[in-house]
DNA sequence: TTTGGTGCAAAATTTTTGCACCGCG
DNA sequence: CGCGGTGCAAAAATTTTGCACCAAA
């Protein structure tokens, strides 16, 4: 079984066919590579891992499907600053990520849990206040710290 | 006087020669674009503006520069995920921005102050919390919400 | 069966690098 | 006047697009 779904996938493909998109095989090495860990990972090291999953797969095909499920949301797109798009799954373990220590010296990201003392709270709260201010309809939202990690301060 | 400096870029040439970097020409022509509104460009713009003050000027020296600038803590580089690396000067009339509401659909980016309501208080203690529980020295933080501008809902 | 999706290759974009020359301190 | 900084051009890296063929539903 070469392309065994990885725990926590198959809500993804419930939610890939019902905004009509089938379920091929790249889109599902590519959700779950994502899901597999919750990290994120750049359209390379997607492509490389996918093409064990998927032989002959594209580069372009990883593209195309990242940029896909980014707009139906199963999938989160940011960049912290060195040029490298990262990805990684929108919700893992019905928990969204998206904030990050990102090290200046080494680029190294660290993923830490949003639930953390009362930031959940905070930024439902904000997230409403700036809706209204602005009109604007707030779907989502990152986190992003910034500085020189551990390993770096050595 | 082709060149005449913005308001609020001298204390940026300052922290410049401190850093023991040279005030030249495209120097100050990028410091005084980013300084003027305190609004973000990415790279093409701020070479386009740049080649009025500083003619002949090259788009390498533009990123060269930039990449100086972001490492000496006077700009502030970020993405928002359609690949166009953006630039904002660090600090404006003595309010970091850095916050930004970023509409999905057209790609526009609102700045909002992040001092409203009690958000910096917020930031700082957040920042204390993680720094120790990481062992991670935060120098600075960004929050971008993601959803759909006042005009894309029309 | 019938589109939507894919792989491949080529193109477009964005960013970095090498090098001779210039000019700031 | 020496070395940091520049402009130019070429290269590298990243992302997008065109097109014939394939395969999910």
């Amino acid at each position: 079984m070469p392309n065994e779904p990885a725990e926590g996938s198959s809500w993804c493909y419930k939610k890939l066919s019902k905004s009509c998109c089938r379920l091929t095989r790249p889109r599902k090495a590519i959700l779950d590579i994502l899901s597999r860990t919750g990290e994120h990972y750049n359209a390379e090291q997607i492509y490389k891992a996918a093409s064990k999953l998927s032989p002959n797969i594209g580069l372009a095909t990883i593209y195309r499907n990242l940029e896909l499920l980014v707009s139906i949301g199963l999938v989160w797109k940011f960049d912290v600053g060195n040029n490298k798009t990262m990805y990684e799954i929108a919700e893992c373990r019905g928990e969204s990520h998206h904030h990050h220590l990102v090290c200046k010296k080494c680029n190294s990201i660290i993923d830490y849990s949003g639930s953390i003392n009362n930031e959940k709270d905070f930024m439902r709260e904000r997230e409403e206040n700036l809706s209204k201010k602005y009109n604007f309809k707030i779907e989502n939202h990152c986190i992003d710290f910034f500085g020189v990690c551990n390993e770096c301060k050595k």
